[in-house]
This record gives C-alpha cells, sequence and structure tokens, in this order.
DNA sequence: GCTGATATTTGCGCCAGCGCAAAGAACGGA
DNA sequence: TCCGTTCTTTGCGCTGGCGCAAATATCAGC
C-alpha cells in the first residue's frame, strides 16, 4: 500500500479516543507502531498472548473463534478507525486473544502495547469511560445475537445480518439504488450459525421475489422493508 | 427473610470492589438502598431505564433477555455478591437494561444509583479497572456460548450447561457423592436454545446410561467425566 | 391424605435445515 | 484468450430436533 502518515488528527476518529486530549493522541502516536497484513492473513490467532491491541486504519479485518474440531463462527467485521483486539489489554491474568483476526483485503493497522493502554488507563478516567462504553454495547450486540440464534430461524437470522451489514457499510458508501454487499455465502453463513448452502438457498429465493440481487460476493438490497419483514417473522 | 445488615467488609467479596478502599466502600453503603423481590418478582425488566445496578445479598436472579413475540432465552444466573445491571449505568446515552431480572427465591440487593456510581469511576480508576475486567470476562463468556450454540448440537450444548452449572454451584455445595443442581427442564432449555422436550429426553436417556439421576427441578451428576466427554462431541 | 397446580415423560408425526455431489458461473493470472 | 481456482447453485435424501397431546409424577396447602 501507498505510504500513510497518521496524524493524532486521524486518531479523533476512534470512538475509544474522542475524549482525548491533543497530547495523549500523540502520546499513543509516538508508542505505536504500524503493521500491514495482506488479504487473508492474521493480525493475531485465537489463543496468542494479547500483548498488542490494534486501531484499523485501512483495509477489513474479520474477528472469528473457533472451536476445538474448527468449526468457525464470525463475531464482527472490523473497519477503518475501529478498534480490536483490546479484551486481552485490560486482563491482568490471562491476557490471551479470546478470537482471531483475520483480513479480508490487505490492511494496516496501528498496534499500541496492551501494557501501555493499561498505563494510560490508570491515570485517565475519561479514556476508561469510552473504553467501557465500548464493551457494554458489544456485550449488548452479542446478548442479542445469542438471542436471536436461540429463538429465530434460518431466514430471519440471515435477513437480520443483511440488514446489520447495510447498517454499517450503507453508511459508509452512500445509498443509490440498492445497498451493495461484498461477501461470500460462507462469510453469511459463519455469520448466522447456518452453512453456506441454505443460504444461497435463502438468497436466490429472495432474488426471484425481487427483495434484492446477487452476484458473486456480491449482494444489493433492493427493498429493504421486505428483509425487515422477514426478519421479524412475519412470513408470508 | 431477617433483618441483615451489610457492613462495608461484606462488599469486599464483590469482585468490582476487590481493590476498593473501605472509605469507598463506606461510601457505596451509604449511597445505596436495600431492595427485597419475593421469588418470581423482578428487579427490573428489559426496557426499563436502569437508574440503579445491583449488588444480590441473598437468593439467586436470573437474567434473561426476550424477544418482540415473548420467547426467551437465559443469559445467566447471578448469585449472591455479584453485581447485575451495571451495564446501563455506564451508558450516558441510552441507558436502558438490555434484560430482566427475576428472582428464583426470594431475594435481596443492594441497590446503588447508576449515576453514583458514574461519579465514582470518574475519580477511581481502580474501579474503572475492575469492572471492565467484569464487562470482559462476559464478553468472552458469550462470544464462547453463542460459537457454541452456532456450532455445537443439542446434546454438547445441554452437557456443557450442566458442566458449568456444577462448577458455579458445586463450588458453593462441596461436592458429595453427586452434584445437586435445582433447575427445572425450562430452564436448562432456555439457557441451551432448545425445547424442554429435547431436554427431558435427553436427561432421560443419561439417566437410563447411569450418568445422572433426576427429579423435579432437580439434576444430580453421578459421572461428570462423562459429560465432558458428551460436550466435547465424542459421541459413543 | 386430598386436591389443584405445576413439572415431567414419552409416543408420534413432521419439516426445517443439513450436507454431499455435481454442474455451472465468475474471476484472475499469464 | 485460455486455464485453474474459487464461489455459487440446486437436486436429493436424510435426520435432528420440534412441538402437540395425553398420561404420569411431584409438590404445596389445607
Amino acid at each position: 500500500m501507498t505510504f500513510m502518515n497518521i496524524s493524532s488528527k486521524d486518531l479523533k476518529q476512534v470512538v475509544v479516543f474522542q475524549h482525548a486530549t491533543d497530547d495523549d493522541l500523540d502520546l499513543i502516536l509516538k508508542n505505536s507502531i504500524t503493521r500491514s497484513i495482506e488479504e487473508g492473513g492474521y493480525f493475531f490467532m485465537q489463543g496468542d498472548e494479547a500483548t498488542y491491541l490494534y486501531i484499523l486504519t485501512s483495509g477489513q479485518v474479520k474477528l472469528m473463534q473457533s472451536n476445538p474440531h474448527g468449526q468457525q463462527v464470525n463475531l464482527r467485521t472490523i473497519y477503518p478507525w475501529q478498534m480490536f483486539g483490546a479484551l486481552g489489554a485490560v486482563r491482568s491474568d490471562d491476557a490471551a486473544y479470546p478470537a482471531s483476526a483475520q483480513t479480508l483485503e490487505d490492511s494496516t493497522a496501528l498496534a499500541l502495547p496492551s501494557l501501555f493502554l493499561r498505563s494510560m488507563l490508570e491515570t485517565r478516567p475519561y479514556l476508561s469511560f469510552d473504553l467501557m462504553n465500548l464493551m457494554t454495547s458489544y456485550i449488548q450486540e452479542m446478548q442479542a445475537r445469542y438471542r436471536e440464534l436461540a429463538t429465530e430461524r434460518v431466514e430471519q437470522r440471515v435477513a437480520n445480518a443483511l440488514i446489520r451489514l447495510a447498517g454499517q457499510t450503507g453508511a459508509r458508501s452512500g445509498k443509490e439504488a440498492g445497498i451493495e454487499l461484498s461477501l461470500s455465502r460462507q462469510d453469511v453463513a459463519e455469520m448466522t450459525g447456518t452453512t453456506l448452502y441454505t443460504v444461497s438457498r435463502l438468497l436466490s429465493e429472495w432474488e426471484r421475489q425481487g427483495i434484492l440481487k446477487t452476484g458473486r460476493e456480491k449482494i444489493s438490497i433492493l427493498q429493504p422493508h421486505e428483509l425487515v419483514r422477514i426478519a421479524d417473522g412475519q412470513e408470508k
């Protein structure tokens, strides 16, 4: 990638740093290094010692967790100026990443030593506060998705996932006649706890109904309200 | 219940307060009130404004979340000296409880105003730190359970739930020849995202195999290692 | 010890969703 | 433009788990 100089101003976009002073941002910059990982590579693997936390500056990163038998689920996708790998930074005891971070495209991130963040937290309450805010939103989202997985049928979960994704990336790409998403059937399956076959069948059906258009690693949502209806469980 | 006087010493048992000074503990006590709820009642309902956070002093509380159609899942069970309802305290914007807190038996809790905790956090980094530690453990647990729900079969999930419960309550009741659990089939179903029928069938089968003994709202685990084997997916 | 309420078990039928397999489509590199 | 790789679609068969319904067990209060 082309060389990019990160300024402290850029760091203001990071939610956790929104209340940070300029001095603090400079301090953060000075103590961090840049890491670039090519598409398909990993910033870290589940179980690695959590020595760094990251702030994505370009690209896209998928956080996922796998069980002992290798099956995996997608926990979330990280976009630029979002923080990831922060959980390990706070835990004093078992500081291991609970998930793996794989790049979906060539990506670059700022790597900040966990110990450094810990030291900053001790004297900067506003930082703790913003970080806690981030954590609570994670918890709430995970709880909601857990309930979804436990109580809703596959079509509802897939519809919900598409709506969520549209909300995230739609906000960043403007809205044309159809919100574009770039992900494979496999990705959607891992996000919703189903299989790529079932996702494929659902998307085909929805395309037949004109709710969306599909392509290779591409989904264009034409009638978001129809997806909302399906997600609500009002079948037919 | 009999009248119980909570001292600041008791509060030391609360994980989030483990590093608090005695003065702080006194301050917390002075600013909190006691609430008792009878079995089946609610400390708060999902969606209520999160004006208080609670520390359970006696009894047992079930945290659960329901979807718009009324189906519900159990997120966790709270035992004495654990904190609950803390998420809302941190969020400045939408301070609503993301779950409901129902008592499983007559229970009493210390209620601490969210705003008061917020003010304490601002000047006491160690408190923020301990609270963040609690949050990260929540996140990790939810992620693990989410993955479990997405990738594992019902028998594995039920076996896992029993193991977890045995670990929690077994630690508090000593280990005899058989770890006793007190919960209904419905409870187990809501914890594992299945139905009471399936749970009943599984338990009957396991009883036949001598792995456990069952009763009305009672499960005695006789061979924990067998459950572990099932949870690992090494069927037969 | 009765009685109503609540919890549990189990037979039975059913279907949502899984997953193999094979064919087709889209892409990227040379 | 051709070729290999990767992604997607769809037919087909199967089964894990759901959920009704009805019988049975257990408990709490009187």
